[in-house]
DNA sequence: AAGTGGTCTAGACCACTCG
DNA sequence: GAGTGGTCTAGACCACTTC
């Protein structure tokens, strides 16, 4: 891992500067998923290294699902594929019609608050963001949300127009603020539906409930968002790949 | 993917098909993980290309986890690192009190058994060795195992001395049948407790219950194992790492 | 036909491990 | 010091996409 700060040069393999290089380029949003990037002999030209070594950058970008070759095209940025990876969990059935659809969303709040002990602890720092979301499916509410930004990293978040939310966080983080979701770790417990949770959900109160924190992390391994989202646990189903 | 049979030459670049070569002699077990197999150079010269294209298929091995690098020392077969890997559902614990450690095994039965159909659908076959474990930690039931796998791949399963079951079955479907579980498939969900579950757990009937189905596959991605796995959703936990 | 990524080569030098 | 993997080069030819 690195430090969290920005690892320029030190004496690094060529290979690996260039990659950050192209990762921070990626970032800043220079380049659009519709374009290609520039090819790899110019890329070569331009920071003065072999072609082979342009390619160990890329290849190593292409295996974090940042670029995706396309050959006699070029390489492209991608489009956040978050629709595969980060939204597993999702695959929530009623009376065993598989329904592998993603849940729409109703934002309920948006506010700067102060993070509960959970949350402060995963982002380290109380100063964040609270967003209270209502994920449903065929209008039947399936999931409470409730999610904690750093509020430094998402200053605005609070204040961004109601039409700038999608069903999904994740591409308006990169969109917006630049933070690009990498990795996250999901615990998957079961509990009681409290009174607030119960009435959301549409529930009885103290019925089983599934309940998944998440604690998702950029591409420097900085932790960016953590959430706790309560469904009921009839027919809850979470999915994990293994490789 | 591949066929499920053995794909040997086609026309298919030198640097897959010595990498499936590898595989093959990884699997048949020539190669330790205490020795290092042949360096680049010897192994460029047996196959007559070059160090590049044994770098690359050497690549691709490293990161399924096949192989480890120790720069000055060589290239050597992993021993299987299923600890890490497919073992992070155990993250169990008693009253708030975090024990990470692997549970322990006792086994209940084994025998030549007709699947039942989630499991025959998975595997592909009816034809299978039925597994039950119990699996304890700190002498307390925490997980009822049922396992099914394929009669054709673990001949004799059956009739191992007890001696050769550690508290881990990767391990050994790997040295006793070069089986190497690649990738699993895990699915959680919530249920109730049957009266020979609960009896097995030491809880009551009906108490809410966490199962966890996997299909496990080998490297080739044919299914080798399906599993179910109950435990009280009382201070239950199952971790997924997504990348 | 031009330009891109995909494969492959043959060699160089460096960094590390081990006897 | 010998042997290993780690980095890097400069070039070749192939397969594919696009115009």
């Amino acid at each position: 891992m690195n430090n969290g700060y920005a690892t320029i040069d030190s004496r690094l393999p060529a290979y690996v500067r260039l990659r950050d290089t192209l990762t921070a380029r990626i970032g800043t949003g220079d380049w659009t998923p519709d374009q290609p990037i520039p090819s790899e002999a110019r890329l070569a030209a331009e920071f003065d290294v072999s072609v082979g070594t342009v390619r160990k950058a890329v290849d190593g970008l292409v295996d974090e699902g940042l670029l995706e070759r396309r050959q006699g095209s070029g390489t492209f940025v991608r489009a956040p594929s978050f629709n595969a990876t980060l939204f597993r969990f999702f695959a929530i059935r009623e009376s065993d019609g598989a329904l592998p659809s993603i849940p729409s969303s109703n934002m309920v709040l948006r506010s700067l608050a102060k993070a509960p002990k959970e949350a402060a602890e995963a982002l380290g720092t109380e100063d964040t963001i609270k967003i209270v979301r209502l994920r449903s499916l065929l209008d039947q509410p399936v999931l409470s949300e409730e999610i904690y930004i750093p509020a430094s990293r998402f200053a605005g978040f609070e204040q961004l127009p109601e039409a700038a939310f999608g069903p999904l966080l994740y591409p308006l983080y990169f969109e917006r603020f630049g933070v690009l979701v990498k990795r996250a770790i999901d615990e998957v417990s079961f509990g009681q539906a409290s009174e607030v949770i119960a009435k959301r959900l549409r529930i009885n109160i103290n019925d089983p409930l599934a309940v998944i924190r998440r604690t998702a992390f950029d591409i420097e391994g900085k932790p960016v968002e953590w959430r706790i989202a309560s469904g009921s646990a009839a027919g809850f189903r979470y999915r994990s790949d293994i490789n």
